[in-house]
This record gives structure tokens, C-alpha cells and sequence, in this order.
DNA sequence: TTGTAGGCGTTATCAT
DNA sequence: ATGATAACGCCTACAA
């Protein structure tokens, strides 16, 4: 008797019962367990129906790891984002967990702090996690991570972004073209003098991609982006209002700044009804996403749409596509507006 | 020649290197490479060296499924949270997972949208998955969760709440006392029309206790709670605005509305202001749980602080010791403090 | 200090 | 339709 035949049920540790201890109770080999479970037209109805029913009595629940392992697949699709501290990417998310779930399959999620080589270390980590894809956040990253994926062919795709010079699976919007129009709504408004609070745009294409659009607006207007000052800071609310307070000091003042999220632009607004100022009689102030802090700041943000729950069910539903083999375009570009509310007016005087 | 020994770095399949290429490529067994990378005190110096450089130079991440599944642990734990579509739960988890990752383990989220079915769904699948202990919100839930976790003696803990009744590990904050204490501050202010805007009691024990917290303010004032209207809705803007509305065209509509988190009091904020109520001028609004929105909200909130940040840290490291075996106290319970901004005011008339 | 080899719980290939 | 059994990649006694 070797030792693989000790009885399944036997109290050598309590734990979960084993695909051996159902194959034992119901009378049949572990190979029927697992196609019971995993092909259940592969076995006669009358099989099945016990099968299942021990399945039930014991509250068997296949071991993950064994399965993964085994099968070389884990049902299971990693998210890398920048940073689950604000609600940029929520509801994004939220929609493409459903989207994902409705497909079977699971959302593992992680974040990189908008670090590069964190970013890598959780792809790393995800991929030793078995996921069967990925999704990232934009398209500048480590270049590891590219042939990390690649030599695995691991599928992936870029989100929250949209270039077709990046020849690689994405589904997302033109961060550049939505601020170009953006800014030209506010030229249109006699705004002559502007600001720009902007994240990092170092290891951020997006970030970077909106302050280009800005620019192009700009310079497409005939006017000189020279002296338009662009201030870098994190996404936070407070770093929006001190970066707002910095350009109101300078000795010309902008009369209208361009935030780069809606976060900032809202902590811009309380920093100018702080300083007295009203928006946006004295000022303009507007924001980018749409995110529900957009609806109830006061006054209400002018800002620039992104349809966040199309973009993550999208995603979602390309990831699969990618993983099953299923032919597919590649690339989609959603549509972005501007959404017009109370923070953009007329440039003073 | 079994077939175990085919060569390792042949080209069966292109993926991760396995500890058998390492071994092969270091000139050592399987086993060294093992001990080298989870107890590198355990071997020489000079084979550490050398296997780390292999690692290194090919790039080795050891199988996540394989290491679990051999080891019996994964080093993960597991966070159930009722919904990540707002920022109830964000500060929290953050630091819940900022913790855990000081202690080496990682954080895997999932949602249960605040049906108990789910959840119990939910922890089936983490324990599949191998997490070494589960959070959980709250005490509420199916029984066959607290039955599986005990099978399985797997470490949990429950927060967000705290409540001595239940035996079991826990930390948060007295949700009752909490919104007692804010609720006589209410009364003290000449308030005697009260309402209340709820998330839906049932299967919520903080949300139960929240309410619970408001009625025994007003018994204790000698008052009566039979007339004190209780909406329930669930967590959104929009919903706190409708119950708002609905409120204020009573009979006898409530000079103060207090409600159960801060999303619901935002958006009765945003209704009354659509109403042409002064706040708090002609009703006063309160929230729980000081999330960002409550201080940008215009005017801010008057609500109760809960110290989201604290409470992840702790619930992570109560949850390592647990893991771990090492002796500790299994309750925690944290101070919470209302914080008086501008939506309270003195009763009209 | 290092190596050998069995076992973790599945899946999947071959037989039957 | 079902059963044996060899992987899957790692850990860990037990030996040397």
C-alpha cells in the first residue's frame, strides 16, 4: 500500500476535501470529477447527477493553485493601476470587473504608484499569479515589461489612452485632440492668458498628451505658448490648491487654468474661494474626467467627459477575445466631450 | 532516461523559467535554489551568491500556483468589501494594504456589492485561492461563511465595527455610540423634527447600529421616536437627494436630516440646494464617515470621523499576528470624533 | 551545507 | 463513457 492510498477522509489535517475524497464517496476516478466539473457533456447524465450531488455534500471547492498550475490557466485577468487612492479609475474598473465577470472570469487587482519599476514588479507578480492577461493603464512603461509580455505571449492591452502610433492592443480616448477642443472652447471665451496644473508628465503619456493639447490649441490660435506656465504636481486635492495659489502670485495671473483632473481643478476651486476669488467671474477653472466630485463641487466643473464604464466593459470584452483566440480588431477609440457647467466663462474685463 | 529529464531550457514551450533551469544553469539541486530564495541564511555564502546571479541573469520568478500549493500558504490575504464604486472603504483598504505589504504579504480585493449570497460566494473563492486569512466589513453575514472559515481555522477579522457582543477578532468603531453622540449634539441645537436617510438595515449591522445610535439619542431626551421618519436606500448621491425630496414634502418635514454616510448627505446637500433650501439655515444635513467629499462639499459637512487609515493599519497587523500565531488581544476598538463644519446649525423658528 | 525524492491537488493523455 | 497515470513547479523531510 503506498502511501498515496492513506484514506482520503482521515484527520491527518482538516482542510477542505480533495478531488481524491469526492472520486472516493461518489465510486469514480478523479478523472471523472474533473470532467464532471469542467466538461460536464463528456459524462453520462446519470454520473453527473452523482458526481455533483457529492460535490455538494462535501462542499467541495477545487484547490486554485492545483488547478492553475495544472492546466496551465487561471480563469483570472490582473489590472495594474497607477493608483486606487482617488476615483479616477473606479468606476472604470468597477465595469470592467462586471464585463469581465459576466465572461468568467476574475479581476486580480494592483497598483503601481505611478511608479515605473513598481509597475514592473506587479507584472512580475501578476504573471507568477498565473493571470491569463493584463490590463495596463497608458502606454509609456518599463520596456522589461513589454518583453516580459511579449516572450510570454501574454495578451494585454493599454487603456485609458488611444494612439494609433503605438502599435499594440488598446481601447481608450485622445487625451491630446479632448484638450485641444477643451482649450479652444476656452479661447473662444477671450481667455488670452493661461495656466496649466498638470500631473508629472514624465512616465505618463496621458498626462503629457493633454498638455500637448493645450499647447496645439494655443499655438493654432496664433498666439505663443511661451509664456504659458505648467506646474507638475500629484494628484491630490490640496497639491491643486497650492499649485493654484502659485500661479494666481505671479505677476501675471492667468485668468483661466487648465487642470489636468478633475481633482486638481477641484482643489483649485476651494483654493480660490479661499483667496476670494469667484469662478468663474475672476477666474476659469476646468478639470478633466468627470468623475462624480465634477457634479457637486461648487460651482458644478466644466470639464472634459470620458466614458469610463464603456472603456472598462470594452476592455474587458477585448481582453477575452484575446485570451480565447477569438479574431478582433485590435484598437478602439471612444468619444470624449466636453461638458459644459459652471466654472468656465467669459475672460474678465 | 525518465522523462523527467528532458532538457530544461529546450523549447517545448516558451515561458517563465522554472527551478529547474536555475538549478541546472547555477550547476545546483532544485532544493538550494529553493532554501536560497526563502531561507538564504541556510546556505553558503558563495552558492548564495552564485544562484542569485542565475536568478538574476534569467530572470526567475518562482510560480506563484506551484509555491501555494506546496507549501500550503500563499502569503496573500483576502478583503471582501461591499462595493468599490465609492470611497467608503478606499482610505482604508489602502492602508490596510500598506501595511500588509510591510509585512510581506498582498492584498487581494473582491466585492460582494453588499449581498451576503455573494460574499459567501466570494470567500469560497479567496479560500480556493489560498489566502492565509480574509477582512471582512462588518458582523452581518451568512452563517455558512463563519462555519467555513472555522473549518478551515483560517484567521479573519472583521472591522468597520465594533461591537463587544460579537466574539471574534475585530476592530473599528462604535457605530451606535457615534451617531448617538452626534445626534444629541443635533438636539442640542433645538432640533425636535428629525429624519433619517439609512442604507438598507438588513444584513448591514453598522448601518442597523447607525439608526439604532439616532433613536436612543432621542429616547434619552425624553422625546419620542415614533414620528421620526427612516428611509432606506442604498449608498449613492443621486438616492440621497430622492430621499431628501421626498422628506421635506411631508406634513411636517424635518428641520434636521441625518444620514447614515456621506454620500447620501451630499446628495440631500445637492437637492436642497435645488429645492431653494438654505443650509442650515432652513434644515440642517449631517453625514458619517468623513470621506474627501465631505470637506469640498459646499457648504462642508458636519459628520462623524472615522479613522480610516488607523483601522486599515491595525486590522492588517491584528491579521498578520493571527496568521502568524504570535499572542494578541483580538478587539480593537477605535475612537471616532464628529467634526463640526457648516451644516449644522441651529433649529428655524 | 547540499542533494534526493515524494507529495501538494488538479488536468489531460492514453488506454480500455 | 470511464479509468490510470504522468505531468505542472515548487517545498521539505530525510539522507549524505
Amino acid at each position: 500500500m503506498d502511501s498515496k492510498s492513506s484514506v482520503p477522509g482521515d484527520a491527518r489535517r482538516r482542510s477542505q476535501p480533495t478531488i481524491d475524497d469526492v472520486a472516493d464517496a461518489a465510486g469514480v476516478s478523479t478523472a471523472t470529477i474533473s470532467r464532471t466539473l469542467n466538461e460536464p457533456h463528456r459524462v453520462s447524465d446519470k454520473t453527473r447527477a452523482r458526481v455533483m450531488a457529492t460535490v455538494e455534500r462535501l462542499g467541495y471547492q477545487p484547490n486554485f493553485s492545483a488547478k492553475a498550475l495544472a492546466a496551465n490557466k487561471s480563469g483570472t485577468v490582473g489590472a495594474i493601476i497607477p493608483t486606487m487612492d482617488n476615483a479616477i479609475f473606479a468606476r472604470g474598473l468597477q465595469a470592467f470587473q462586471e464585463q469581465l465577470g459576466d465572461d468568467g472570469y476574475t479581476l486580480l487587482v494592483a497598483s503601481s504608484s505611478y511608479q515605473p519599476d513598481l509597475e514592473a514588479q506587479q507584472v512580475r507578480n501578476l504573471i507568477a499569479r498565473g493571470v491569463d492577461a493584463l490590463l495596463l493603464i497608458g502606454h509609456d512603461r518599463h520596456p522589461d515589461i513589454y518583453q516580459m509580455l511579449q516572450s510570454r505571449s501574454l495578451p494585454f492591452v493599454n487603456a485609458w489612452t488611444f494612439n494609433p502610433e503605438h502599435d499594440v492592443a488598446s481601447v481608450g480616448f485622445d487625451n491630446r485632440a479632448a484638450m485641444r477642443v477643451l482649450t479652444k472652447e476656452i479661447l473662444a471665451n477671450g481667455h488670452r492668458s493661461l495656466g496649466v496644473i498638470s500631473a508629472p508628465r514624465q512616465h505618463n503619456d496621458r498626462a503629457r498628451e493633454r498638455v500637448e493639447g493645450v499647447l496645439e490649441a494655443i499655438k493654432s490660435a496664433g498666439l505663443s505658448t511661451g509664456d504659458v506656465p505648467i506646474l507638475e504636481v500629484n494628484y491630490s486635492i490640496g497639491n491643486g490648491a497650492e499649485a493654484f495659489a502659485e500661479l494666481m502670485q505671479r505677476s501675471q495671473p492667468p485668468t483661466a487654468v487648465i487642470c489636468g483632473n478633475d481633482v486638481l481643478a477641484v482643489g483649485a476651486l476651494g483654493k480660490a474661494k479661499q483667496l476670494g476669488l469667484s469662478v468663474p467671474g475672476d477666474v476659469s477653472i476646468t478639470g478633466f474626467d468627470d468623475i462624480e466630485l465634477a457634479q457637486i463641487s461648487s460651482p458644478p466643473l466644466t470639464t472634459v467627459h470620458v466614458p469610463h464604464r464603456k472603456m472598462g466593459r470594452q476592455a474587458a470584452k477585448l481582453l477575452v477575445k484575446l485570451i480565447e483566440g477569438t479574431d478582433t480588431p485590435l484598437q478602439f477609440e471612444l468619444p470624449t466631450d466636453i461638458v459644459s457647467r459652471e466654472t468656465l466663462g467669459k475672460a474678465p474685463g
